[in-house]
Formats: C-alpha cells, structure tokens, sequence
DNA sequence: GTTATTATGTACTTATAAGTACAGAATAAG
DNA sequence: CTTATTCTGTACTTATAAGTACATAATAAC
C-alpha cells in the first residue's frame, strides 16, 4: 500500500557498473550515474544505500556472471586442457582490441589504492578463491591426462597469474593475435 | 640572484611516490603531500606544475627506476634463462606479502580509468615496450639456448603478461612461496 | 647596505560531489 | 473517495580538495 518503485534495480546496477567500469569507482560521480540512468539520488540512495554499497552490488553483479560463465564453459565434457583452453579465450573480446581497453573490472578495483575497504576486498578475494577453485577442480578430476610430476594446484594459480596479466595489460589496445599466442603458449605448461 | 629553493625535487618526488604508491592518484590530495613533504602547495605548484604534472614526474621516477634495474640484470653474462628468472624473482618482495600489498605503482595507475590521459597512457607504454624489448633483446642473443621453434618474441610477451598478472594479484598479499612455484613453472616455457 | 628577484606560508576562492530535507506524486487498503 | 505509506524530484547543505593572491622572507649582484 505505498508508491511503487518506478525502475528495476537491475536495469540501475547494469547502468552504473557501465559507468563505474569506463571510469572507475572514484571518478564517478553519482551525478553521472543518476544522467545515465535517468534515477534521482534520493531514489539511488533508498534502493541501494550510498555510494560504496552500490559499487558493492554492481561488483558482485559482475562477479557472479563471470562465475557463472566459467562454471558452465569448465564443466564441459572433454579434456581439461580444452576446457580451460576455451575459458581464457573467451576473455580475448575482453583483453585486446578497442573494447578491451576498460579491461577487468575487478582487477580494476583490486588495484585501486583508494579502495581497500574490507567489503570490497572481501568480495574480490571470494571472486579470486571461487575461480580458481573452478580451474583446480577441474584439473585435479582430469589428472591423468597429464605428464608425471604435473601438479593442478600451482598450475591453477598459474592460468590465474596469466588471466590477471591478460586484463592488466588489456588497457594497452593489444591485438587479439598476440593474446592469442599467449594462451597458446601458456597452453603448453598443461602437458 | 634570488632566494634558493628549499628542498631538493627529488626528495619531494621520492615522498609523493609513496603516498601515490599507497593511495593511488585520486585518492590521493595534495594536502596530504604537504603533509608528507612539509612544502608547502604554491612551492609544489611553482616546481612540479598541477597535480597530473606532478604525478607523471612521479611515475616517470618510478619507470625510471626499475628500468635501470632490469637493464642491469638482464645484461648478466651467463644463459638468459636465468636471467630471466633472476628478473622475475626481483619482483617477489613487491607482489607477495605486507610490502606487495600496493602492488605495482604503473599498472595501478594503468588499471585506473579516471587516468586516461594521454601524457600518462604514453609514459606507460614507452615503459611496458622498452621492458619487453630487453626481455627480447636477451631471449634473441641467446636464441641457440633453446628447442627449436622457440620464439623469443612470443615468449618475451608472455613474460610481460605473467609479470603483470604477479603484480595485479599482489594486491591479495599472496604468499612467496606460491609467487615463487608460479615463476618456476612458467621457466618451463623457456627451454 | 640596497635592490632586484625568486621562494615561502597563510589564507583565500572556487568547483565539485556526497548526501539529505522537504514538498508533492503515486499507489493499495478500507 | 479518503488515507496511510512509500517513492520521486528539486533544491539544499556540507565537506573536501584543487589551485591562487598576496604579503613576506631569503638570497645574489652591485
């Protein structure tokens, strides 16, 4: 029995994580995003709290989808290695070319300084922990496909290094070629 | 035939490397420099110019310094393998631990999308090219090293790429040992 | 010592952005 | 239709931080 919500929360976390993404979290101002998503303040400040929180939320919006996706493309039937193959290569759109220049926005927030509250921290190392447990788990279970001595609990965290270099080093414009080669080399420590 | 300046610039600069270092730029005022550096704002505006022009003395330093330093390793006599993994693991101390907690100065700044000026994208990538050309020059020279149909060029990249990613995940305060373990698997891509 | 010149420190202006007060609009229940 | 309740938009307060005006201090040349 009240005034009903004139937006989708959804729609305003889609909006803000675009405008967070292109700019980072301290060179937006919520002005820009109440511009972007036709939302007054006092609206954004009700729905999500203020503006850290709704970083928060826009952050682990973002983390669930690439969660999601890893846990759907490492669950595939086949050899490990193609598995995982696929996995980093699905992140070229995302680490060269033009589109690739904003690069991870949660590597984004990981090396920001001015955002070491323990929220965000928190919400990045589950991010990290989860995925990687993604790709040991799946390394471990196809363990025989594998060379003597191979060892999926430092290679895991090895193809995290290099996914984390990969969007780092994204907001340099590389060319899909040579994040191409990368992985193929990187493909050769699963052997 | 005027009154001398001060300070020395360069401490000045060493001092606003490491609130920079810690804050990141945004985050980081100029009062707190002040603070740090005990010179006061219109002396900082006359010898540095505005806070990017400042900033990008600050990170030049920075590029500067590790530049040089890598130059040196790189130039040792002996297989470019290990010189190169002498490289990698200079790094450890700065990506691992309490210290590797702010991570690498330039790819915090890279990964920060207010700072996408062009002055600082520049500085940058002359930084990032000329560490990859002396990871190539090496991997080159010492070409016959290694099995056929290795190409030091890739690999020089996918040296950069896993650098980078070490640098990113510093941010976690990884453990050494783990840092270590990922640099020597991927010294299995150099044989 | 005087003077021209440049540095320093205080205190200011100005702009921007976070967060909110409040009046009014929209709904569901009765 | 009335009313309690919650949302919305305008306009505000407040804080912070970049950049500067100006008076003063310190030096080198003469």
């Amino acid at each position: 029995m009240a005034r009903p919500r004139s937006f989708d929360p959804d729609d305003v976390l889609e909006i803000a994580r675009q405008v967070f993404w292109q700019k980072g979290f301290q060179a937006t101002s919520l002005d820009e995003i109440t511009a972007a998503s036709g939302i007054a303040k006092p609206s954004l400040y009700a729905a999500f709290g203020d503006k850290h929180a709704l970083f928060l939320r826009v952050l682990d919006r973002y983390h669930d989808g690439i969660l999601g996706w890893a846990e759907r493309v490492l669950a595939q039937p086949g050899p490990a290695r193609e598995a995982i193959r696929q996995w980093l290569t699905g992140f070229i759109p995302y680490c060269s070319g033009e589109k690739g220049q904003r690069g991870c926005l949660s590597i984004n927030s990981a090396t920001d300084g001015s955002l070491d509250q323990a929220a965000l921290r928190k919400s990045i190392e589950r991010y990290n922990r989860r995925l990687e447990e993604l790709l040991r788990t799946r390394l471990r279970a196809d363990r025989e496909q594998f060379k003597k001595g191979f060892d999926p609990d430092i290679t895991a965290h090895t193809v995290m290094v290099v996914h984390a270099g990969l969007m780092a080093l994204a907001h340099q414009t590389p060319d899909s070629k040579q994040v191409k080669a990368v992985i193929e080399q990187v493909m050769g420590l699963l052997a």
